[in-house]
DNA sequence: AAGTCCAACAACCGCCCACAT
DNA sequence: AATGTGGGCGGTTGTTGGACT
């Protein structure tokens, strides 16, 4: 890869830009390198943050102030958290999209240490993909309905899971039941204000990473009346449906999933007794 | 070993809004 | 009130590295 200093795109029409020639000829666009992560972290570090556009000039830097304030906010910033996104911060951004769509800044506000590209990058890689292999619209009712029956719960299971090994007392999925024992001090790193029924305990097996292979692909499908105590996440107040609302609008001979579930798990991933067949009579029962 | 494909991530772009002048 | 500027946001593109053929 070569480090490309260019032109500004201003400069390649056919009018003269009134800008200076060191505002057209110097701007750097690319990777950052190491000398330039030092010099922007040396600069903010003594001058604080703001005034991007001051920070690229003074700094003697030849990006632009948006380049600074990115680089700085998705990279340098001191308390930005690196690394595969937990099960925990996975369904945190499952629940939070349901409830804000692409409002990426405002659900990193809520994932310390997360950027909002971070989390974009993440809908899109590994969320959007299930919607394509399910051949639905990510912002289909099917598809958010896969995601809140079969991928969030799941979810909960493995962080029940997890949680459970590690601490014996409250799972992840109890305490998402029952606000009332989400008090416990020091429990997670989420804003326990904002959504407590999604902040469990803290444990270190609840950062377990997740996989590449998504729990949607593995488990889409699996019954949600079985094997997991919904509890008051199935509220159909707060946008959640209802096991019947499920059963009502997800007839076989009505949606159009298993056909595309069929596809999806027919791999060597799909473990265990449940096939595409028991599943939807299970839904429809 | 070389070539190809693809997932994941970093960075840029354009639009918009808030605020200062 | 109009205008300019800084900064935030969401969408998109480019790059990289690993898996696969």
């Amino acid at each position: 890869m070569t480090d490309i200093y260019e032109q500004s795109d201003l400069s390649s029409g056919s009018h003269q830009q009134q800008q200076s020639d060191e505002d057209i000829m110097d701007v750097r666009k690319g990777p950052w390198t190491v000398e330039e992560d030092t010099k922007l972290m040396e600069y903010v570090t003594l001058h604080g943050e703001g005034r991007w556009n001051s920070v690229a000039r003074c700094s003697g830097l030849k990006r632009t102030g948006k380049s600074c304030r990115l680089r700085w906010l998705n990279y340098l910033r001191p308390d930005v958290r690196r690394g595969n996104i937990t099960l925990q911060e996975q369904l945190l951004i499952l629940e939070l999209h349901s409830r804000w769509g692409n409002r990426w800044s405002k659900i990193a506000q809520h994932l310390p240490g997360r950027t909002d590209n971070e989390i974009k990058n993440y809908w899109r890689t590994r969320v959007q993909k299930q919607a394509k292999q399910l051949k639905c619209d990510v912002n289909s009712k099917q598809f958010r309905d896969a995601m809140r029956y079969v991928w969030m719960p799941r979810l909960m299971e493995r962080i029940q899971a997890s949680s459970s090994k590690s601490s014996p007392g409250q799972s992840a999925v109890e305490a998402s039941t029952n606000p009332a024992r989400m008090k416990e001090p020091g429990s997670s790193q989420m804003d326990p204000n904002f959504m407590p029924e999604l902040s469990g305990t803290s444990s270190e097996s609840l950062d377990t990473p997740i996989s590449s292979q998504s729990d949607l692909t593995v488990e889409y499908g699996r019954n949600p009346q079985q094997g997991i105590d919904y509890g008051d996440n199935l509220r159909s107040g707060s946008g959640w449906l209802s096991p019947e609302d499920l059963v009502g609008n997800w007839s076989v001979d009505g949606f159009g999933f298993p056909a595309a579930a069929e596809e999806v798990m027919s791999g060597d991933d799909w473990l265990g007794e449940w096939n595409v067949e028991n599943i939807w009579l299970q839904l429809c029962e």
